[in-house]
DNA sequence: AATATTAATCGTAATATTGCAATTAACAAA
DNA sequence: TTTGTTAATTGCAATATTACGATTAATATT
């Protein structure tokens, strides 16, 4: 149904997902990589550096700005976005802590 | 058209969208975890944990394995499932240094 | 061999995602 | 106020994902 029964999993379970997910698309990728060089930069300035057009791009950045990641500011007819760096930090604090998890002492089964 | 443009990117911000989109299902971050805790579990165990039809996490272990992040072993009439601790390592690495990206020092537009 | 058990595969319905042309909205400049 | 500039929104086509019933494949057990 396309569609994850986000009910049978924990609120953690579906953080994770929903970071990941938003993650999960290579110019979002792109977009934030561009974002932490150059700090800050106005959206046409995404569509030219990445080459797809302006609706595209404007649509990845809505997700991001959705999920709290980027913070976007009018100034004149331009919108400059930036990185939100308190909610990067606490989305990295659980993308980590799930990276992290414990790989030593236990055998496999293979 | 439902296809991301995965040619206008670089190998790292697709090799990262590709690890990003596998965790992007909660059943698969739930797959995980288990797998974690348990170290070694069949399916038949994770379709119980879970909740999800038997079909249903055969596929999720499909994607899972096809990038390498878990290992099955058949065993009688069960297959065995676990991380692949090197590539889960490897994976780690590559997720963790975009994660990382620098935020310090300078400033927002916002 | 016949039967049971377990997991993979196939087929399909429902929904989601991606991408863009066309349009609209918001503001600046002339 | 008209004109230009920039970005958001709308609408839609193409494709992908999720979920599962039905079936198949592979191996054990009797």
């Amino acid at each position: 149904m396309g569609l994850a029964k986000t009910e049978m999993f924990n609120e953690q379970q579906n953080e994770i997902s929903l970071f990941a997910k938003v993650f999960g698309h290579p110019a979002r990728v792109a977009i934030l990589q561009h974002l932490f060089k150059m700090n800050a930069c106005v959206c046409g300035d995404l569509v030219n550096e990445i080459g797809l057009a302006q609706p595209t791009i404007s649509q990845h950045l809505k997700e991001l700005k959705h999920l709290g990641l980027i913070k976007g500011n009018v100034e004149g007819t331009s919108v400059c976005y930036c990185i939100h760096k308190e909610n990067w930090t606490a989305m990295k604090t659980v993308m980590t802590e799930f990276l992290n998890q414990d790989l030593t002492t236990k055998q496999d089964c293979c």
